[in-house]
Parts: C-alpha cells; sequence; structure tokens
DNA sequence: GATGAATGAGACTTCATTCAT
DNA sequence: CATGAATGAAGTCTCATTCAT
C-alpha cells in the first residue's frame, strides 16, 4: 500500500480513537469499536499501534507536535513579549478550543493515572512548550515589561495552570460559548493580578 | 456491632482505597487488594460501598467535607480579604500536601472521565469552596484591597488553576519539597500578576 | 420461646418464602429477601431450616401433607369410584387453584433440576397420592365403571399429567379463570376419552 | 472462517450445554466447563450466544424447529385422523426418546423459573405443535372418529399433559425402557378414556 | 497488509452461610 | 433464641491481543 493510503488509514484510526475516547472515556472504549469506526478490522489496529495505551500516546504526540508546530508559525509577527504572550495564549485556546472531542481528550482521558500523568508531563513537547513560555517571560524581563523579581518557571506553570483550568471548564461546561473569549480575562489577571494596588 | 467500630472499618476500607488508587490506579486496583490491605473480607467492602466507583465518591467527599470543616475553623483570625486569601491558599496546599496519596487521588485518580469531572466539578462541596473564595474576592472589592473591574467568578477559577497545578505538580515530582512551600509564589503571582508596571 | 410462637415465625418464613419464589424463582430469590419478608433477621431462617434447599422441601412437604390430610376428609362421603374420582379431581384443582403462588411454586419451582424432580417424583406424599388414584381405580375395575382391560398405574400418572397440565397453564395464563373450572372437562376426557365410538 | 465451520462449532456447544444441563442442571452449570466439553475458549461460547439463557433458548428453538420439520415429513402417508394422531404421539416419544439428555433438558431444564415456562409456552413452535395436534381432532370430527362434543382445545392440552407426564417419567426412571413402549397405552387411554361403558 | 474469530486471563459483584454478640 | 455484619467462594461476562487465513 502506498505511504499515504497508510498514512490515512492511521489517521482515521486515531480520528476514531478520539471520538471514542472522548464520548465514553479511555477504559470503556474497546479497541473493536475503534476498528469499526475507522472501518478496519480490529486486527488491523495492532497494524498501526501496539496497544491501546499507544493510541492514546499518538494522539498526544501527534496533537502536541501539530501545536507546536503551529505555534511557530504563528509566533512569526510578534515581537514584544506580551504580543507574543498573548499569540501564545490565544493559540493555546484556539488550538483546544477547535475541536471539543480532542479537547476533551486532552482535558481528561489523557490524565487517567499517575503513569500516565507522569509520562506526559515529562514529554519532550510538553517541555518545549513551557520553555517557550518560559523564554518569553525571560525576555519581557529584559524588556522591562515583566516584573524583574518573578519566578519566571512558577509563573510559566501558573499561566498553564489557568489555561488549563480554563479548558477543562470548557470542556465540561454546558453553555456553549467560544473557549477563546476566555483569552483576554486570562490576559488581563495574568499580567494584573488580583490586586488594586 | 456499635457504630464506632462499623466506622472504624469503614475509615480503613476508605484509607486502603486511598493507597492503591493512588499507587496503581483506580482501573488497576481490585477491590480484592482494598479488602485485604483493609484487613477484611471482599464481600465486607461491598456492606460499606455499593460499588468501586462509590468508594471514589466518598473518598471526595469525605475528604472535601473535612477540607470545609477545616476552612472555616481556620479563618477564624482572619479579618481582611487578604488575609483571607493567604490562609485560603495555604489551608488548600496544606490540606494536599499533608498526604501525598490522598492528593494523588485528588489530582489524578479522581478525574477520571469526563463523566466523573463532570460530577465532581458539580459537586456541592467544590461550589461551596469556590463561592468562599469568590466571597473574599468580593470583600477585597469593597475594601479596595482587590480591583473593582476584576471578575470575580473568573479570578476564582483561575486562582483555582494555578493551585491545582501547583498541587499536580508536587504529586508528580521526584523533588522532596513541601506543597506549602509554594503558598508564597501563588498569592504573590495571584496579586500582582506578571507585569512590570 | 413457647412452641406456638416458634411455629408462626417458621410459618411466616414459609409463606415468604412462597411469595418471593412465586414471584423472582427459586435462584433469584435471595435468603435475605425472605428474612425480610418474614421479618426476621437472615440468621433466624438458619434457626428454622438447614438450607435454601429445605427450604423448597418444606414447602413441598407441609402443603402436600394437607393436601393428603384433606383428601382424607373430603373422600368421607364419596362412595363410589367416579364419585371419589371427581371428588380428587376438584380437590386437586381447588387446592392448587386456592393459592396461586403456591401453585406456582408448585408447578414451577420445585421442578429446577433433575435432582429436585427425581427427590419429589419418589417422595412419600407423591407416591401415597398416587396410591390413592390408583385404588379409586382398582375399585371402579371391581365395581365394574372401569374398563378390565384398563392400565391402573398408567392410567394413573395420565390422569396426572393431564391435571398437571391443567395446573401449570392455570399458573402461566393471563386470563382471570379459577382452575377449578377445569373439573368437568377433565372428568369427561378422562372417563370418554376422544373417540366417538 | 468458513460457514460450515462456525456451525459446526455452534452445534459442539449446544451439545454441550444438552450434555452438562442435563448431568448438572441450568445452574449448576459453568460457561467454563460448556466451553471445555466444547472444546473451544470460555470467551467463545459468548461469539456463539449472548448469554447463558440463550444457549438454553437455542436449545429449545432448534430442537422444536428440527421437531416440527420432522413431524410435517413424517405425517406424509397418514390420512385419517387417527392415524395422524398415533403418527404424532409417536413422533413426539420417539423424538424425545431418542436423546435422554436432551430429553431431560426439555422436560426439567427448560422450566426452571416461570419467565421462562412462560416465554416457551408462549413460543411460536409450541403452538404451532398444539395447533397441529387440534387440526387433526377437527378432523377427527368430521370424519365422525373423534366425539362431537369434545372441547378440541381442551383435549388437545390433555393429551400434551399425558405425553409430558410419560416423557418425564421416563427421563426421571430408573427402568430402561423405550419411551416409545408408552405409545399405545397412551392411545388407548386419550381414545376410549378409562371408563366401562 | 488486512481480517475478525478465537483466546483466556481477569475482576466485579453476589449471596448462602456462619458466628460473635 | 435472635441478630445481622462478615465472610469468601464462585461465576458470568468482557475485551485486549493474537494469528491462521
Amino acid at each position: 500500500m502506498e505511504p499515504a493510503r497508510k498514512e490515512e488509514k492511521r489517521s482515521r484510526i486515531l480520528a476514531a480513537a478520539v471520538r471514542l475516547f472522548a464520548g465514553d472515556g479511555f477504559y470503556r472504549t474497546r479497541i473493536g469499536d475503534i476498528a469499526k469506526t475507522a472501518n478496519v478490522a480490529t486486527g488491523t489496529v495492532y497494524t498501526y499501534f501496539e496497544s491501546k495505551e499507544k493510541i492514546l500516546d499518538a494522539i498526544f504526540e501527534d496533537s502536541m507536535e501539530q501545536f507546536l508546530a503551529l505555534g511557530k508559525e504563528d509566533m512569526a509577527g510578534a515581537e514584544t513579549a506580551l504580543e507574543r504572550l498573548q499569540r501564545i495564549v490565544e493559540l493555546h485556546l484556539t488550538n483546544l478550543g477547535r475541536d471539543r472531542e480532542l479537547a476533551t481528550v486532552f482535558q481528561i482521558e489523557l490524565r487517567h493515572s499517575a503513569r500516565f500523568m507522569d509520562v506526559y508531563s515529562r514529554s519532550r513537547q510538553l517541555r518545549e512548550y513551557f520553555n517557550r513560555v518560559a523564554a518569553i517571560l525571560e525576555q519581557g524581563k529584559e524588556e522591562g515589561t515583566v516584573r524583574r523579581d518573578l519566578d519566571v518557571w512558577f509563573a510559566t506553570k501558573a499561566l498553564f495552570g489557568i489555561l488549563d483550568e480554563a479548558a477543562t471548564n470548557w470542556v465540561l461546561s454546558d453553555r456553549n460559548y467560544r473557549l477563546t473569549s476566555d483569552a483576554g480575562r486570562i490576559i488581563d489577571f495574568a499580567l494584573k493580578g488580583l490586586s488594586a494596588g
């Protein structure tokens, strides 16, 4: 089979998995159902993925890779740290907000167990993402737009926590709003904090 | 059997479940193992809990209840919004930081699936917690220590996101630090934000 | 506890068992439910009966005993074989038709497995019953009202088969009719058969 | 897998189930034992049957279908109602008498509970059987060989009751006789009844 | 490479029975 | 005698994975 068709089949399996994981959860989704949804035979899934867990891994990796690539493009015109921060926040939200099912997998299904969490939190891609945010904050310090005494690594995690909470809330929400609509408030909070001073 | 002994057995089962859920994950933990760890027979677990999921529910509810009760006591001496905020942040971290296994269950195992997440995120206790934080921020607005234009509900969630991320990082971390040591940075970040201005 | 109260408790358990066996079937009925229905504790059931199966046995035996006793009384005025036959058929139907739940247990639940069937079919009481019917038929032969060439034992079983089928049909029927209303047709069929000659 | 091999495997499972249900009873037979006896893995049973109860259903349906088909063939040469009656009685007994284990399942295991009984007694196949017998009796009325005042439907059930009782007795009997040997007595009884007149 | 029937280990839950109180 | 919490063996069904075709 030519590579293009193979790749296409792999994608179909991955797409089916996202759909089903989001709907029924990782543990309740059966490989057979993924196969059926992807219009392949059960055994075929194993031609593309070693195990059910590896499918989850692949969803994470593929999506992160794509997200990081998008990030590179998207950052092109942004110069100042604040512009860049705004961009990266918007990208984070746009990216997750584009596909609720994928977002569900990211916000919930990828966090099944300590083992999973551990693997993902140590992943090259997530570290790369954190490094980019941290770099922006460092740049801000140099520019004088970010306060000198800020613990950059801590702030990076804090920002991630806020974005993550926003995304999870969106995924679980009954209301029908766009996730990106949170961008402004997130930036505002992150920059100025709560205090009146 | 006198109530005290019954209660004690229930606690033993719950404690065993926390230990095992934290170690092996919810799905990989067998009821039989919980029973063995709690020194009761398998069937006994079902005298106290309808199902494995109900055990998870009970861990959540008991711990949240205790946390909320603690919150009430602990807030006693705190008058100003900022004092109270400080207290509640410390309480959140102290409470989770006290027991790494329980924290693991809270930060990871309780987030198994959209269904679970949904149930927990809509729980009376979590809402009560959010309401308390929101009330503090409102108080701050009245005192003039919190800026007027702040979206209180959003800020509550953002703060929770930061605390949650800190807790999850602590749970997954190899380093041996006290979770409460993050309190200062969290307060600092939450109050002042990133920006230099 | 005085004997009367003991006996009464035993009866309550038996009555509860009949009700539940008829409704849910023997295997699906739990001892605990029988106890609850009888207003005693689970363990108490075991003071009166060795096991769940023994409860079934007791239902069979008690009811058969009562039926046979009734038979003796009831037969009093009947002299001729045909009168007696008529009486015994009516008694069979009246007795089962009186209590649909007990009838359900007799027609269905007592026939659970070859082992059960075997035990009941060899029971002293059932044999006694068959003997009485056979005796009536023998009497009929002597009187000249029953044909000489009849295989009495076979005819006894055949008659029982007809009664049994009628009872089972009644138990399973949706229609609301009295089981005794079959008596006439049964006697008619048994006496004259199908044939026109 | 070609259909023939699939069908063969299904049959093996069914045959194993008949053997074990007859020997140990439905409730005491484990799916794992059926599988072992049929030389397949436990899970394989579930490829062919949804549940243990469905296996029992399949035994009933397959056997009844075969019985009805046999009935059609066998009736070919019989013209008069009495010939046909004779044939159908013989067929009933031959069919059950051919395989004691299958007969045990039919006479005992299929009658587990009111629910089961209900389902089977309302089955298309059993009704078809009753209809055939009833049609024969009607034919007899027209021919003048069956008495005009006979309640045909009742007589059908009565005849079935006699056959059923004979079959059950055979299944439970220690003596080693052929079930068909009851045919003559059944016909005799059914035609002429008990009475001397 | 693709298929999907077969595998069989595994786990939750049930419930008859026991026994300390 | 009565209680009912505790026991733990048992069994159905599931499903990730394999492999012969």
